[in-house]
RNA sequence: GGGGGCAUGGCGGAAGUGGUAGACGCAGCGCACUUAAAAUGCGCAGACGGCGACGUUGUGGGGGUUCAAGUCCCCCUGCCCCCA
């Protein structure tokens, strides 16, 4: 392949310049990038300002704060293509801000704790501490190569102990509030991973997230946090988060899965229909059909259950409960999975007809959700009728769509709405007032109330792991659950556990680490000993970065609020719901400590698509091959077999064999080719397909502006030091040439400003970049000093946040001094003169009947009449109107002229 | 099953509020430079017809609204995502 080698032994200085085809004319980014980094951080370019009069000597990023956040990565030690979409997506946007006069936070961290290292310790017995900051100086060092402006003073990783003492501190703040407690739980257990897992690891097959193996259910105690007090909260403040995709906010409403219903109590009968005192509630979110209930289902878990099955039940029970508890409970609920169950011999009244229906246990039904109870209503919830079809149950129509009869609708559930048949006193009610009316008989007989329910559950923090942050509770005999006294955080982990040990927490074995004098009573108490769920440690770190340093506190609250909510969050689609639901409910809880002064962690969000590989599988066998592998990729196929390859693009991965490695590209055509093709090849948020043939496009256009500055240089053009605008005068009015050059070059402002605003649109922000430089290659030489020069200027300005190192390698050559600290990102951005777009002419298309038939040059300023006129006359008119006046003329200035025969 | 999204040349993708479809790039073809190739520069390029100026057709398929539809409405097909 031709890539740039950098391969010339002679210096550019000791060429001769008079040559234009000199190495002095070669882009060499591998030359310029390292240098222009390192000159940058000398300089302080990325340096967060810091408010009050000191920052105020400089004109560029003092105005209002921006902050650019980019989700911080998992130390895994290399860099992969999705990072760099990733960081070079919030980049550019951080670089566009400092341009147009924003004071720019943009920082960068680690999410460092985890089981991928705690796993190496086990295989390698490595320290996991030790073996992560080996990953960070690694990955760290691979970050730096493609010109980041981050700072990184203001670096966190989440298992520094400067880090979670902080996360322990606001454990202790949700302690304290009430919304972290402890409880015995059903909780999915990973046999492999030996730890718990919340319902969020756990996917639609019921395995780990993590590990792949089939999650078990065990009963352990377990700390909790009570997302579910802000669960309306969280839903509720959806709305205003316009800044989001709408469907990243529709999957977090779906998954908090608000319903409003009721909850009624079904008693428990004896074999002689008398009451026994017991009640059964059951949630549904349709009391309207209360008077079609024909059995009522528990969740096997349910702890009635045992309690209420008839003794010549009991064995059989007992093995329906041992086979549900071996599905996960997506199996169990899924609809298209059989629906299984069976009675347990006992009976409850219904409370609004007082009929009497069969108990039941069935696998749809889960102990979690609602009450673990719901009412069997077949001719109304689908899930329902296939049960009763099944097992011959009952089915008994109470809701008729208006102005049916009775029997329209037998053939499967009626869900929808319509009127009570068969309903005693709510007979004729539609179902929304039956609804309010059975809720008010309920509440008024004592037998329910109404009741909203979510789908989210509390969420389970902890884990049975060494590498996470430890909770910071210690367990007292007498005193019970004491939080760690906060002049004593942070409680560090200790050294030299035994990791391997499987069955529980590494650090409940280091007795010397356990065992701990109460803080309360002096008596010996034992430290807990689970640590916390990493995704604690990234619900905050985003505001960390506001006041990095501080040591009294996580962050202070003038910091904070100074700096967030953060401008534009940028990251993956993979966190639509779980990182960012808990990050929302941190900030609303810490809010309500008056920690901070704002509801919404981020204002915008920009998801950003998969980097895809080119992938090619053998159909047959169904290995996959790696592309170095395959010979001709217009005709791929198999190096063994010789049989025709798939060929197609999946995202990214070694076991597929279609990963690109940065540091490759990187190394090949610099860091600038590497950022301009992941900008320009997608739509941000779209998955973009990674082609060698384009990257290869790519290096050529910055080539190209190599070659155009080179040019300019050559005649001698530099920059002007006052940047005056060469708009022209009556006297010295510009020639033509200027005028479309100018014309060129402030449509570029116009469209790349528009581009870069609000919705990022980098795709096309490149294109025009490549635009520009189209005119600017015909133009340039043509034109005036005063005009090339704005062109240059422009140019190399508007490129640098996507290309800087390059736009600063020209800016310096044609003529700026880098020692006075004149660099090209610490310019203003340009605005588009509107004299410049300006024309005296436009072309408007002539229609007939909506069909353009031809174009006609008219004065830019021709009102509607003139156009009007202008059409009629043209030849296109006499053309295909045959003589004949127009019925309708419709006249767009500007645009066009529609004649209509 | 429910909810959301998408469908445009050989390919990636452009097309404020309906107003010249295919910007920009990749791949391709032609020309120039070269002994030659590479690189570079210039040009062509949706499809069909025509020597041509042009004409017809064209944004997954079918219908509709409109002077005018990639864009709005209805139906259908396919793919993707989320939740069940």
């Amino acid at each position: 392949m031709p890539g740039p080698g950098g391969c010339g032994t002679i210096t550019p200085e000791r060429r001769p310049r008079a040559n234009p085809v000199t190495d002095s004319s070669r882009y060499r980014p591998q030359v310029i990038e390292e240098r222009w980094q390192q000159h940058w951080q000398s300089q302080g370019l990325a340096r967060t300002p810091e408010p009050g009069p000191s920052a105020a000597s400089h004109s560029v990023g003092t105005g209002e704060p921006y902050y650019a956040l980019s989700m911080f990565p998992y130390p895994s030690g290399s860099l992969h293509m999705g990072h760099v979409r990733n960081y070079v997506i919030t980049d550019v946007i951080a670089r566009v801000q400092r341009l147009r006069g924003r004071a720019v936070l943009h920082p960068m961290g680690w999410d460092a704790f985890g089981l991928p290292a705690e796993n190496a310790a086990i295989e390698r017995g490595v320290d996991p501490g030790a073996w992560t900051d080996q990953n960070i100086g690694q990955m760290r060092e691979q970050l730096k190569r493609l010109g980041l402006s981050i700072d990184w003073d203001r670096e966190v990783a989440t298992c520094h102990a400067d880090y979670y003492r902080w996360t322990q501190w606001l454990f202790l703040q949700f302690l304290d509030a009430g919304l972290a407690y402890r409880s015995e739980a059903t909780v999915n257990w990973d046999p492999i991973d030996q730890t718990v897992l919340a319902n969020e690891q756990v996917d639609g097959a019921g395995r780990s997230w993590r590990s792949g193996s089939l999650v078990e259910k065990r009963k352990l105690r377990q700390w909790f946090l009570k997302i579910t007090a802000y669960a309306d909260q969280l839903l509720d403040d959806l709305p205003k988060l316009q800044g989001w995709p709408e469907r990243v906010r529709t999957m977090q409403a779906n998954w908090i899965g608000r319903s409003t219903g009721a909850e009624l109590q079904f008693e428990v009968v004896d074999g002689d229909g008398a009451g026994t005192g017991q009640h059964i509630a059951v949630f549904t979110t349709r009391p309207d059909t209360i008077y079609g209930v024909s059995y009522v289902v528990l969740a096997p878990e349910h702890p009635l259950v045992e309690a209420l099955t008839a003794s010549e039940q009991q064995l059989s029970v007992q093995a329906f409960i041992d086979l549900v508890g071996r599905q996960s409970d997506q199996e169990r609920t899924a609809e298209d999975s059989p629906k299984r169950g069976m009675p347990i011999g006992a009976s409850a009244r219904n409370p609004a007809n007082g009929e009497l229906v069969p108990l039941w246990i069935a696998d749809y039904v889960l102990a979690e959700y609602g009450t673990g109870a719901v009412m069997g209503v077949p001719a109304h919830d689908q899930r329902d009728f296939v049960f009763a079809r099944q097992y011959e149950l009952p089915v008994r129509q109470v809701i008729i769509p208006e102005g049916s009869d009775e029997h329209a609708y037998e053939g499967g559930a009626w869900t929808a709405g319509g009127v009570l048949i068969h309903s005693g006193p709510f007979d004729g009610l539609t179902c929304a007032e039956a609804r309010q009316q059975i809720i008010a008989a309920g509440e008024a007989g004592g037998w329910g109330q109404g009741r909203v329910q979510y789908r989210l559950r509390d969420w389970l923090i902890s884990r049975q792991r060494y590498w996470g942050c430890p909770i910071p509770v210690i367990h007292c005999d007498s005193c019970g659950v004491v939080p760690v006294p906060e002049e004593q955080l942070p409680v560090e982990l200790p050294q030299g556990v035994e990791l391997a040990a499987k069955g529980g927490s590494p650090l409940a074995q280091l007795e010397s680490w356990v065992a701990v004098a109460c803080p309360c009573c002096g008596q010996s108490a034992r430290r807990e000993t689970d640590t916390m769920d990493t995704f604690i440690c990234s619900s905050w770190y985003y505001l960390r970065y506001s006041d990095p340093h501080n040591t009294a506190l996580p962050f202070s609250r003038e910091a904070v609020d100074r700096w967030l909510p953060v401008d534009q969050y940028v990251g993956g689609i993979e966190h639509a719901i779980l990182h960012l639901l808990y990050s929302r409910f941190f900030t609303k809880v810490l809010r309500d400590r008056g920690l901070l002064g704002f509801d919404e962690p981020f204002a915008r969000l920009l998801t950003q698509g998969m980097v895809q590989g080119i992938t090619y599988k053998n159909p047959h066998s169904g290995r996959y091959i790696a592309p170095a592998d395959v010979a001709d990729p217009s005709d791929p196929r198999d190096p063994i077999s010789g049989e025709v390859l798939d060929t197609f693009y999946e995202k990214m991965s070694k076991s597929k064999y279609n990963g690109v490695d940065p540091a490759g590209v990187i190394d090949r055509y610099g860091a600038d080719t590497a950022r301009m093709f992941i900008l320009f090849k997608a739509p941000p948020e779209k998955d973009l397909e990674w082609d060698d043939a384009d990257v290869e496009g790519q290096y050529r256009f910055l080539q190209r502006l190599w070659r155009l500055v080179d040019s300019a240089q050559e005649r001698g053009l530099r920059l002007a030091p006052s940047g005056a605008s060469p708009s022209g005068n009556a006297e010295a009015p510009l020639t033509e040439g200027d005028q479309e050059l100018r014309r060129a070059v402030h449509t570029a402002i116009a469209a790349i400003s528009e581009d870069l605003d609000g919705d990022y649109q980098f795709n096309t922000a490149v294109s025009e970049l490549m635009k520009l430089s189209n005119a600017m290659g015909s133009q340039l030489e043509a034109a005036s000093e005063a005009v090339a020069v704005e062109a240059l200027t422009v140019l190399l300005v508007l490129l640098a946040p996507f290309a800087p190192h390059l736009a600063e390698e020209l800016w310096q050559r044609l003529g700026a001094n880098p020692d006075d600290d004149n660099s090209v990102h610490r310019q203003r951005w340009p605005e588009a003169d509107a004299s410049a777009l300006r024309r005296d002419t436009v072309t408007v298309v002539i229609q007939i009947k909506g069909k353009v038939r031809g174009q006609l040059e008219v004065p830019a300023d021709a009102d509607a009449a003139t156009l009007e006129a202008l059409a009629l006359a043209s030849e296109v008119a006499a053309k295909w109107l045959e003589g004949q006046p127009p019925r309708r003329v419709i006249v767009v200035p500007g645009k066009l002229v529609n004649l209509v025969p």
